[in-house]
RNA sequence: GCCCCCAUCGUCUAGUGGCCUAGGACGCCGGCCUCUCACGCCGGAAACAGGGGUUCGAGUCCCCUUGGGGGCGCCA
């Protein structure tokens, strides 16, 4: 008999409360995020907090030969740094006996059966269905395996591998991003849900998880579309119902082409590595492939309140570091004083925040502000041209009496401008330049100030001894 | 090979048959801010992939082509 969903009862074997929002991120830890994960852990916990409701951070680990502990120790750290604080953290090694169970339930229930193909065999079989222009669909032999061909089969010192046996019919789903979506069962080869040596693959534990987590909403790449339908045949397999999905499209890098060759440096820790703030990256990753513009925000806050998953669109959105770099210069020019004050201190640049003010104009990441910290501050060498020599030292003695402020520029150079008879780029330049030792660099009306009389003076005369 | 999704300025997008002379944001170009690089402000250039339909009327609906993404794993 066809499952229909509509009429199965509702058997929710899971004590949790029915309307409670909850979402997971789930990375297998094999490696470090790259900039596409975290853009769909950030979509999670924008959703999450929006609803609010709770945020898993579930390791897909079972893989114990690939996984290590460093990586998922790294991927924690890469989300705090963005700015995700999981309410709850699962290890799905450490829960192999649920898994177990729902196994042996499948198994009780004709749904789970074993095979006896090698992975060459598999390949062959899918070559010989492609050659004769047919779908590379598993034609389920094992299912029909009596139970003497097994006792062969093992004789032989084959061990079986498992497969979920999907029922005849068509899944539909409405996706929060994508719409209704309609898939036919079978059309699809029946999953593996565990490998030859025991091991189990990712769809079981994440079927299991997901009912026994009480996961409400599933957020995550469209490369799973697929996966959901045959996914929603598991959940009622196995007495649950399927949590609500959401498939967002991928990202692409500048060049539209597929993010998967680069992800090296695309890395969450290749970029806080890079020296760009974390909610750059976040707004970046929230943002692009939406319909809202892609700005700087400061906080999670009017992310979240603008979050939507409708505006998410479904074609894939480039990826372009530029325009990360773009945005994260943005997002250091407007931000105020008292939000930087400590990372300030921590670099040894925090000089108060009229130095702050003027010289995050002129950086487009936070460490570049040690440059100007020493232009203004610290010991630079003056670059005074043999022909501006003269001027210079002119320059020197029209500076006002009393103490610098932000007129004190003004006033000066109107002077100079009035005792040297030089204007525009003549007039200026040599005075950036001697004062800075550059010729390029934050306002000299609000620079002068914070250098002082003293290096000014000393830096005016440095080339004429 | 087959299946699914997508297709508007360089980029992210608004647009749900007349409101589109196609709007916004970033970038780009120009001007201004008595200097530079920036910041800021003002202004400008810049797109409906191509071809067929349907319709009084198409960016908007349909088909084909092209292009991009995804899937068809004992990967996740």
């Amino acid at each position: 008999m066809a499952i229909c969903r509509a009429c199965t009862p509702a058997r929710r074997p899971l004590n949790r409360t029915a309307m409670t929002i909850r979402v997971r991120f789930a990375p297998s830890p094999t490696g470090r995020i790259h900039i596409g994960n975290a853009r769909t852990a950030i979509l999670n916990w924008l959703f999450a907090r929006k609803a609010g409701g709770e945020f898993i951070l579930r390791f897909d680990d079972t893989d114990r030969a690939r996984s290590r502990a460093e990586f998922a120790d790294g991927i924690s750290e890469d989300l705090a740094w963005l700015g995700i604080a999981p309410d709850i953290v699962q290890h799905q090694s450490k829960r192999f006996a649920l898994y177990d169970a729902a196994a042996e339930q499948l198994k009780d229930g004709g749904r789970l059966y074993a095979c006896y193909e090698t992975p060459d065999e598999l390949e062959r079989k899918r070559k010989r269905q492609l050659a004769r222009g047919k779908p590379p669909v598993y034609d389920r032999a094992g299912l029909n395996l009596s139970d003497e061909d097994r006792a062969k089969l093992e004789a032989e010192g084959r061990t079986p591998h498992w497969r979920f046996k999907l029922s005849a019919r068509a899944v539909v789903f409405d996706d929060l991003v994508r719409g209704e979506q309609s898939f036919d069962l079978t059309s699809v080869s029946d999953p593996v849900l565990i490998r030859g040596d025991g091991s189990y693959l990712y769809t079981l534990p994440s079927v299991v998880d997901d009912m026994d987590m009480g996961v409400s909403h599933v957020i995550r790449g469209e490369d799973h579309v697929t996966n959901a339908a045959v996914q929603v045949d598991l959940f009622e397999a196995l007495g649950g119902t399927a949590p609500a999905f959401a498939h967002h499209s991928l990202l692409t890098g500048a060049d539209g082409k597929g993010l998967s060759k680069r992800l090296g440096s695309l890395s969450i820790e290749a970029l806080r590595a890079a020296g760009l703030e974390a909610m750059a990256v976040v707004s970046h990753a929230a943002l692009v492939g939406t319909s809202d513009a892609i700005v700087p925000h400061h906080d999670m806050g009017g992310l979240i309140d603008s979050f939507d998953l409708g505006k998410l669109s479904r074609a894939p959105a480039r990826f372009d570091e530029a325009e990360l770099a773009n945005l994260n210069a943005r997002l250091l020019h407007e931000t105020p004083y008292s939000e930087i004050a400590g990372r300030l201190a921590a670099l040894g640049c925090d000089a108060g925040e009229a130095f702050w003010l003027v010289a995050r104009q002129n950086i487009s990441k936070l460490a570049d502000i040690s440059q100007w910290h020493e232009v203004t501050y610290g010991e630079i060498d003056p670059v005074i041209a043999a022909d501006d020599l003269a001027f210079v030292t002119g320059a020197v003695d029209a500076l006002p009496d009393g103490a610098f402020d932000e007129t004190t520029w003004k006033t000066w150079t109107s002077a100079v401008k009035e005792s040297s008879g030089r204007k525009g780029k003549a007039l200026f330049m040599p005075l950036r330049l001697a004062l800075t030792g550059l010729d390029h660099g934050p306002e000299l009306a609000r620079l002068l100030p914070l250098i002082g009389r003293d290096r000014a003076i000393e830096r005016l005369t440095t080339g004429s001894g």
